[in-house]
DNA sequence: AAATAAAGTTAGATTAGTCTAACAAATATA
DNA sequence: TATATTTGTTAGACTAATCTAACTTTATTT
């Protein structure tokens, strides 16, 4: 069994290789993601990201190395072997289900989520994570728009974009807000979109620039400006899956 | 803030000191509770109970009375604060909140809640609490019978008696089941009852022993053998509260 | 290529929580 | 009361995770 140092040690190298792989904007259109998963890190850039020095970092990297879930060589690079993915991966999951789980069954906004999340991301227990996942009727994101990996370790690459981006025609699902105002949410609210609602562009009014889009089968047209603050996924564009495995 | 080992030891001398004031069986008619919440407790003992050497306990006593969270002297009995028992209180409230939580929301069995729950009552976080507390309809009692502490870390000490025990005429609360079988808490869930429901008792037919009881406005008659199996505490039975103050 | 800067490593110390083994105090018992 | 037993304490050591300060290697730059 990991210690949550270990745990969090596994899980932000896992996002800083994917921040290399993928550009780590939150909203992205894509920079092609490289097809192996090893997004290379070193010592003084993953203590920086964990906000401890350098010689922290080194000695828990021999710890992780005798355990065989990173690769590493003395000045060389340093990346996650396949175990290590899959454990990092893991906490990731159970971060973004928590996220995911604070957002929308205890009114916790988008910004106070994370720091309760890491907290509970540690949380060892197999059934837990099932029911959880359960519960929320399965999501495939997180209010920050994030992909949640499935139960396989899978964590497909996704090309987020603004409603406002979106062709006529295609399908999308919501995945997060830009605007994360009282006022915004209580509108996106009344407009009876949601994160993991599925949306159809219906149409694209050049008179007014009004946006016609379809939700849980009802119709409503909405403002560019609106458009603007909801980060959706394209459902029609092709997908690539980043898979535990590399390749 | 304390650290998950520091609350553990407060919440254990808590456990112990409770056990002395009112026995610690189950299930117990109720040795009359001592008005004061200094049950006192040894090194050995409380070793014992965490499963650690007396050696690490005495270490930890030197930090907890630092901290004045414990009265402690050399070779002297070990009680704690009134900061420490508050402390405990909350940390006993959020166990009893998560195993209500797994149990009810979840479907987790009454002997996996505690585990789980021994992780989840370390997760820092007021609003959580709040928001669990409320999202469970403040339950009263947890899927062991055992007491919920309120927000205002009040712990009424109640008598648990069986339903069978109960007397005619009288209203009371389910708090757990005596038969964790399948077949038993099907039954159970059949007749409608469940953990914090209101029962009245309704009468005793002398006939063939069944006893009537009402159960959220439906009148049902239940076996001796169902009736022993059934958790209760009566409402109408005095209470005495042992709060956060002694007295 | 030499000098400088950046990145990475090592040694030794620190803190929290634990242990063992030896010792001291309090209690029980003959 | 003297002895034995239980209970509690201390000293010294260990592990995990961190630090500082000194050092080494690799990369960059003139």
């Amino acid at each position: 069994m990991l210690s949550q140092t270990e745990e969090n040690y596994l899980k932000s190298l896992l996002h800083l290789a994917m921040e290399k792989e993928v550009g780590g904007d939150a909203i992205d259109a894509g920079k092609s993601a490289r097809g192996d998963a090893g997004g290379e890190v070193g010592t003084n850039e993953l203590a920086a990201y964990l906000g401890v020095k350098p010689a922290s970092v080194n000695d828990m990297l021999k710890k992780l190395k005798e355990k065989k879930l990173v690769n590493y060589e003395k000045y060389g690079k340093i990346s996650l072997t396949e175990e290590g993915r899959k454990k990092a991966i893991d906490v990731v999951r159970k971060h973004r289900l928590w996220e995911t789980f604070l957002y929308e069954k205890f009114d916790f906004t988008w910004d106070e989520v994370h720091e309760v999340a890491e907290q509970l991301e540690h949380i060892q227990s197999a059934k837990l994570v099932d029911k959880l996942d359960e519960f929320l009727n399965f999501p495939a994101y997180d209010p920050h728009g994030d992909v949640i990996p499935n139960a396989k370790g899978e964590m497909p690459v996704v090309h987020k974009k603004t409603l406002q981006e979106e062709e006529v025609g295609h399908h999308c699902t919501m995945v997060a807000v830009k605007d994360n105002s009282a006022p915004f949410l209580q509108y996106v609210n009344k407009m009876g979109l949601s994160i993991n609602n599925k949306i159809k562009v219906l149409a694209r009014h050049s008179y007014d620039q009004l946006i016609e889009i379809e939700v849980n089968g009802k119709t409503c047209s909405i403002s560019p400006r609106f458009a603007q603050n909801i980060v959706i996924v394209c459902d029609d564009c092709a997908k690539k899956k980043v898979k535990t495995k590399k390749g």
